[in-house]
RNA sequence: GGCGGGUUGCCCGAGCGGCCAAUGGGAGCGGACUGUAAAUCCGUCGCGAAAGCUACGAAGGUUCGAAUCCUUCACCCGCCA
């Protein structure tokens, strides 16, 4: 498989080009430089977005020179959601997750060497730009009947929300984008998601009505579970890809309980599995699903790629020491402390109701929830079952260590750190 | 600038003086079934042990009593200018 292009095919990231054969040809050719922006619109990258870097990476290592674009102006403008109106943030929000996000995608991109990624920032063109010459330059060659088409824009029209100017004029700023781009860098292939592709075309229309070239587009498919719901939630939460934000176990974990009829797609995009690989794990998953062969090929991979092969060494270990068919009161004081440190956790003491226990460790968002999850046999202490919404944590659901493991239902686990374990005569920690 | 409509819990959306912490759906959470999967079924879903407190865009007011009525403000939508 040597066209890159047959290559992001087979691995399900293409969802929309220009011209395919051209595309192709021009692939093939030789290096093409290409981009994909990313607007701070949070402190950190997101499971979105690791579909863009590595497609980005894919086409870096094909030897196609990369840029990536932080969207410095377009963070401070917005890209209108089919839903609501978003609020402006202050230029200086704006500008520090623009700081983080230009560190977080460095890794995932080869920046040094003899083919760098470039990362760049659309604020140093558009900054000193004055409405003018905005107006005149870049708005003069837009057709508002066009852009009243890009569905986004449509759903808000249609919606009582409406739409703001500022948000309307979005596909403006993205459109000089790429045509400033193009200019600098030469570059003629921009890539994005499919809810891009409005966005995307009005790049390409400017670089042609303006500098008369035809450059080319490449979205990716969204991608849904087979209830049709994006992937990329965790309990209604956004998977991040900072380590604040979204735990290494966490992220681990996420993957490792993908669906099955998700999976196979999920290591093609994903992962650098080739076909024989994917397939062989195909098998795996159809013949024995419950050793979940393809999930743990998954989940490492993908969690070495954005946390390094530490981390996920770390992750793992915690994993199956917690998740293991074994009595978790039997695990040694280190592989507890290990694991706990891999797991959302609380201080907690001796003597402590179980239900401020719940909340301490994070498992449950107030007492009242604990109680909750308590009477409805959803909470177990190192793994016994614990109904009794009276229950008091006692000296000896203290493991070696100084540790409590505590579960809500079927896989939240949380740890409760005991500050000073009571001495337990055999087995304490030793620090 | 004028006239009319709107702002409800995570989301959608009912309610239009007490029976409203607020119908219904979705999401979420827990249980059963399993494989830390999917589908399905059941339960649950503001905070508080409770008294009670906080909540229906914001601030005031009327009333024994307001999400529901009045006033002002903010924002949104539509039509007219």
């Amino acid at each position: 498989m040597t066209d890159i292009l047959d290559e992001l095919q087979w691995r399900g990231l293409v969802a929309q080009t220009t011209d395919e054969p051209a595309l192709r040809r021009a692939l093939a050719e030789g290096p093409l430089t290409v981009y994909c922006g990313f607007d701070p619109t949070a402190p950190s990258l997101h499971f979105g977005n690791l579909v863009q870097l590595v497609v980005l990476r894919r086409l870096q290592r094909a030897g196609h020179r990369v840029i990536c674009l932080v969207g410095g102006s377009t963070g401070l403008i917005g890209d209108p959601r089919p839903t609501a109106e978003r609020m402006l943030k202050t230029k200086e929000q704006t500008a520090e997750w623009v700081a983080r996000i230009e560190e977080q995608v460095r890794p995932f991109l080869a920046t040094e060497g003899e083919n760098p990624a470039v990362v760049v920032n659309n604020l140093e063109w558009t900054e000193g730009l004055s409405a003018l010459d905005f107006l005149r330059d870049v708005g003069k060659h837009f057709r508002v009947n066009q852009m009243l088409r890009k569905d986004a824009v449509a759903a808000r029209l249609a919606s009582d929300e409406g739409i703001s100017y500022t948000e309307f004029s979005y596909q403006l700023l993205q459109g000089l984008d790429y045509l400033e781009l193009y200019r600098q860098y030469g570059c003629t292939l921009q890539t994005g998601g499919s809810d891009q592709w409005g966005n995307l075309v009005a790049g390409a229309d400017l670089i042609h009505r303006v500098e008369g070239a035809s450059v080319h587009l490449l979205t990716t498919p969204l991608l849904t579970d087979s209830g049709g719901e994006k992937f990329g939630k965790s309990a209604g939460n956004a998977i991040w890809l900072s380590a604040d934000m979204t735990s290494p176990y966490a992220f681990y974990q996420y993957w490792l309980n993908v669906e099955d009829a998700s999976v196979a797609r999920l290591l093609k995009v994903f992962t650098d599995l080739d076909p024989q690989e994917v397939a062989e794990l195909e098998r795996a998953l159809a013949e024995e699903p419950w050793k979940r062969a393809a999930h743990r090929v998954l989940a490492s991979e993908v969690t070495t790629l954005v946390h390094g092969a530490e981390a996920t060494a770390a992750v793992r270990a915690a994993s199956e020491a917690l998740f293991g068919r074994g009595d978790p009161r039997a695990l040694d004081a280190r592989t507890l402390r290990d694991a706990a440190a891999e797991l959302p956790s609380g201080p907690v003491t001796v003597g402590m109701a179980l239900v401020d226990v719940l909340v301490a460790v994070g498992l449950a968002d107030s007492r009242n929830a604990a109680r909750r999850t308590l009477g409805e046999g959803g909470a177990s202490v190192n793994g016994q079952k614990v109904a009794d919404p009276e229950a008091t944590l006692g000296p000896r659901d203290v493991l070696p260590g100084g540790v409590v493991l505590l579960r809500r239902g079927r896989k939240s686990l949380a740890a409760g750190l005991v500050a000073d374990a009571p001495a337990e005569p055999d087995d304490v920690s030793r620090g």
